[in-house]
DNA sequence: AGGCCCATGTAATCTGTTACATGATTCC
DNA sequence: GGAATCATGTAACAGATTACATGGGCCT
């Protein structure tokens, strides 16, 4: 029930719509969790009927109406009560390695492909970090920032987000050279 | 439908049990892939049922007997179609950094210290790596081994899980040195 | 005219987790 | 004597993904 959570620690300090929401929790951005519109709907249908957030609609004439909503009391309970209780460790399960676990069995060009394509993704998500980065500290140094900052929550969530982006990019770069040079050795033994 | 490949993957090279791959897809050694038992044997006795891999009984009388599984032709087939498509990135999901998230707005003293105990826990997986590094490569150097070794699947992955504990340790180190700093500055306000 | 963005959902399915169940052997 | 390890599962529930549905405004 982490979601619940996550959706909560995301509305602290704005008030947000489903679909800003949605777009904060998607693969393009999220730095601290993920999840899909549907999910956040529903979830924030089941936070408002339990009383931890309240919505207001929001009357637009040129675009849909839509709902803002912010978390109430209790809703800030209950993210203190979440976060005195114990954590459990957080595992990698990603598509990418599965296949580089796999690859002295599989097609080495597919995997060079693959691992290529990921570095330069994550290589855009990397430089979205550090302009969102930027943008929360403004003119101050980082070190400034979180010595004085109010709000720091979201900026070192998104530093972890940097630095996950940055592992990747740098194990996926290493990989795709490893597997290119034995691919040439392969050819001149 | 990963957990089929990442079992596939995981067979490739040895012949395991249910029991055997469940630990190694446990929390404490999963450096590619996570799943608990139950899931596994479950997914055992689909890959069974569809030809991907053969069982055969092993009869042993100071333990109970166990079934070792290894992959048919049919599943080296799958794996190989596997790769070929196009992986979605993984993303981040993790209690703690929700918690960190909502930093500002909850307790310090539980957040510092739940920060500590999973750098404790990043520096153990750290270190086990490291050792399973080793054994993989036994005398060589990593760069020799990643040249000329016959099996470096399972060593990029464990590259990968090394470099996602280490950015797990130094991020919960520096996040609570933060939060730490900023408990003694607000009491010398 | 076609495609993307805003804005919100429902329904069906697939995946993952929690709880429960069994039973012998080895280590402290 | 009690805990951990080996070894395999079933059943119920919670969580996540995929497919489908709607409709106006804006940009090229």
């Amino acid at each position: 029930m982490a979601l619940r959570h996550a959706v909560l620690a995301a509305l602290l300090g704005e008030e947000l719509s489903g679909y800003q929401l949605a777009k904060a929790f998607d693969v393009g951005v999220a730095n601290f969790w993920h999840a899909l519109p549907q999910q956040l709907y529903a979830e924030l249908a089941r936070l408002e009927k339990d009383g931890l957030i309240t919505g207001r609609e929001v009357v637009q004439d040129t675009r849909p109406n839509k709902r803002l909503f912010q978390v109430t009391d209790a809703g800030s309970a209950e993210l203190e009560q979440f976060t005195a209780t114990a954590a459990k460790p957080s595992s990698i399960r990603d598509d990418l390695l599965v296949k580089v676990q796999a690859a002295d069995h599989v097609d080495t060009g597919q995997l060079i492909a693959q691992l290529a394509e990921r570095a330069t993704f994550a290589q855009g998500k990397i430089e979205l970090f550090e302009r969102l980065l930027h943008t929360m500290r403004g003119d101050s140094t980082e070190e400034h920032f979180l010595r004085h900052g109010e709000r720091i929550g979201p900026y070192l969530t998104c530093l972890r987000g940097l630095a996950f982006e940055q592992g990747n990019r740098d194990w996926c770069e290493r990989s795709a050279a490893v597997l290119r040079e034995r691919q040439a050795t392969r050819v001149g033994d």
